[in-house]
DNA sequence: GCCTGGATTGTCT
DNA sequence: GACAATCCAGGCA
């Protein structure tokens, strides 16, 4: 499997997102195909980046093709994928993915719930896929254990494309994508 | 199955 | 001091 570029995350989000679709995360032996992801721009009441760079929201701001872990509801960790410029302050949310390798790990991570409900969250992913804060701003395009591949799968033709979930703001964007079933 | 409310803490105003 | 890009258990149908 081709691990994505740098160039691959240097566009816009929402392009960057729809080009996400049915490519492959891969943390240490864990592998999913990715299914549902949000855009997030600098330019979006809902996003963190929307009041500049913070402590928290400063990977936003790096260069693209980094992972933006962040901690949100005092126990959820959420995944994103930088995209754009330096300093754009753009990200991907990677909601849910379809498990491929590592279900083992996956099931004892998420407590033996049925495989059908492993990674169809966004925290949930992050809980599969043991990732936290630590994985903070670790560069996709260059990290031995943590990269997001391309196994042939072509985005889906015709994505399902809906309002983004459990934000107050911003709600009329259709900046979710997911692929169909 | 669908809906409701609680958990719990880092982060920003 | 309020809130959050959520999840899960529990109640009811």
């Amino acid at each position: 499997m081709k691990r994505l570029e740098r160039r691959f995350y240097c566009r816009d989000a929402l392009d960057v997102a729809l080009g996400l679709l049915n490519k492959v995360l891969v943390v240490d032996g864990c592998r999913g195909r990715i299914v549902e992801v949000e855009a997030y721009r600098q330019d979006d009441p809902a996003s963190h980046s929307r009041a500049g760079p913070t402590p928290r929201c400063r990977t936003m701001f790096g260069p693209a093709g980094h992972l933006y872990v962040y901690f949100t509801y005092g126990m959820h960790h959420c995944a994103n994928v930088v995209t754009g410029e330096p300093g754009d302050g753009q990200a991907v949310l990677i909601r849910a993915v379809e498990p491929l390798t590592g279900l083992e790990d996956m099931r004892r991570r998420r407590g033996g719930v049925p495989d059908t409900r492993l990674v169809d969250g966004p925290a949930k992913v992050c809980q599969a896929f043991a990732l936290d804060r630590r994985h903070d701003g670790l560069d996709l395009t260059d990290h031995p254990g943590a990269w997001i591949g391309d196994d042939g799968v072509e985005p889906p033709t015709a994505p399902g494309r809906t309002r983004r979930i459990g934000i107050r703001l911003g709600t009329e964007l259709l900046w979710r994508y997911v692929v169909p079933v």
